[in-house]
DNA sequence: CTGAAAGCGCTAACAA
DNA sequence: TTGTTAGCGCTTTCAG
């Protein structure tokens, strides 16, 4: 156990003051004489000092923490987010503490309640749910918030988001140049309002197709989660009519489930199916498709994320209460891409019945 | 801002005592009058409370804060090491603060300095390197102390461990068995004691093979890269002597990084090549490979350092210095395994020049 | 150059 | 049933 100040001081004889300007490197503006010093610094040498932080902060009403509430972190997206942030935070010494909410509006709670009792200095959310009655004590506190990635109807909050009704249209757009005239959108957690922009997005392609040649269809339902992924594929397979030549995925998880019930279904990945996915792994270079992949800028996001929370805490300007973070789009199997689209569906037909045009 | 015990009780009226008493639900047990009660507790609803948890650890010396220090978080086995540590944590009143410290030693210091003098109740570290005088405050508080992963040399507090040794001697076996008879260990970050656990393992399967019919090499270097994934690939393809029939990879990283290199090279992943790796992901099951993959359980591990935090929190005995957790092998392309093993190795020789036995 | 004192918000005896 | 008091360890005036 390390010594407090008070003991440092008694113990050595001099006061709280005098060791406290020792402590902070401070003897030289105070004048403090060299032996008085010195005699503290072999002291504290000897025995030790941590600061106690806790006191520290309950003196100065400041905790030097900032609280990072994500749904997922197995989700790669909010870990490279996470990682972003916390790189800033260091370099401000600021200290960053994330919780992780399963995407259960409960556990969120809980766990701003918690950040704020433990007197954060300020707090980023990627919320899983509409921010109903607990906004009122942030709201009190004037706690500087930031809203990433998510923003409920509503929420007025300052948000920094991707573009994530534009990525969808282009990356769909793509993907029906690419000869994918016909694709099937898989989407896990349709409640998440990202999701519904990329719906919003991915419609909005169709529709502008020339002549309406892109035919498309969503499939929605369900958490973001490798099940829900080979769901999706299993309501798809089950329904009538051709077999898609793309799919979009709404997450990695999403895809990994769908190529999965795919392979059990063909014992492969068929190797003209067009493939569209939110977040992208590198691991997705060694398909033979033709891929596209949105990948969000963690890095921006979390730069204006920590800009914003910067301006608050410290009472300037904190810019527009919307932030929209342009993505980049991965192309792989380029070749596939210029060559003609083939003429069959990429995905044979299964035993449903089957329409060609 | 919300108010104080202290201004609640000068502004009902009542003593600190009293309010505290009904804020904490205690208003029966000690037969505070009902009116009193629901006066305070009118005035409560009113003006809000939230309690200050600095005041409270301040005065309890005690924090409830579990840190958790990784060297990164953008691992999954992290990812999900915490996740399954923050389920246990919230299940005991406990909160997790995890810092990854991208395999800084630097890093890895601060953080940990900071959790202490934020007063931590238990810490558990994944090392990015050997712990040396910052473990002197830690055994000066006599704070509770879990080793996850990785234990160096010479380090005598408790750790929780897979069985690396093992999972590496199972996995080349199997490759072997499978039809790699030379087969390319490629690890990034040798310098990490897990990863030369396996490198053990790997030989001393070699070692076991009947008759020395198993060939291998380890390259090694650098961190737990992607880049250094390619890297090794390259080095590799600059060796003299026939290609392996068999790539083991130290990580995930490592095998994307690998794939990728091999897939510019050859414009595709030869479908003869074994392929092993540690760590999985689901994805890996659209490789059309004969694939072994060892999976850690993050799980278990999760639930006994926090067994073993717990014992030590409240005094009691943390076990052995040293446990080991089995791991589970992941077969994919179960088939090719099964058929005999190509006579031709795997992949087509390069440019260089080029043996054959 | 050094010392004394007040107080951050809370808890936990101890009184009344 | 309610009130008083003494700190937890630190920072920050204000006085010597």
């Amino acid at each position: 156990m390390s010594k407090t100040i008070d003991e440092i001081a008694r113990e050595t004889g001099y006061s709280r003051t005098t060791v406290t300007l020792v402590l902070k490197g401070q003897a030289d503006r105070y004048r403090i004489s060299g032996r008085t010093r010195e005699i503290i610094e072999r002291y504290v040498a000897e025995h030790g000092y941590v600061i106690n932080q806790t006191a520290r902060n309950l003196k100065l009403r400041r905790s030097h923490v900032i609280g990072f509430v994500v749904p997922d972190l197995s989700n790669a997206f909010f870990a490279r987010l996470m990682a972003a942030l916390e790189v800033r935070c260091r370099a401000e010494g600021l200290v960053l503490v994330t919780t992780s909410t399963s995407e259960e509006p409960a556990i969120e709670q809980r766990a701003l309640d918690n950040l704020v009792t433990r007197g954060v200095d300020g707090l980023v959310i990627a919320p899983c749910c509409p921010r109903g009655d607990h906004a009122l004590p942030l709201r009190k506190k004037r706690l500087p918030l930031v809203l990433i990635d998510r923003v409920f109807e509503g929420d007025k909050a300052i948000a920094i988001l991707s573009d994530h009704f534009d990525s969808a249209r282009t990356i769909t757009r793509e993907m029906i140049e690419g000869g994918a005239q016909d694709i099937a959108f898989l989407c896990g957690n349709p409640a998440n309002p990202s999701i519904q922009e990329r719906i919003r997005g991915f419609e909005a392609a169709l529709a502008e197709t020339a002549g309406g040649t892109g035919k498309g269809r969503v499939i929605a339902e369900g958490a973001d989660t490798i099940d829900v992924g080979i769901k999706l594929v299993t309501r798809l397979f089950a329904e009538e009519g051709v077999r898609p030549q793309g799919i979009l995925c709404s997450s990695l998880l999403i895809l990994k489930g769908a190529l999965h019930a795919i392979k059990s279904r063909y014992g492969r990945i068929p190797a003209g199916l067009v493939i569209g996915t939110f977040d992208y792994d590198a691991i997705l270079e060694v398909l033979p498709n033709t891929v596209r992949a949105i990948r969000q800028d963690e890095q921006q996001l979390a730069d204006a994320v920590f800009d914003c929370l910067l301006a608050q805490m410290n009472g300037q300007d904190a810019g527009p209460s919307r932030r929209i973070i342009p993505t980049t789009m991965i192309r792989l199997g380029e070749g596939a891409l210029e060559s003609e689209a083939p003429a069959s569906p990429a995905m044979a037909a299964g035993p449903a019945s089957v329409e060609r045009r």
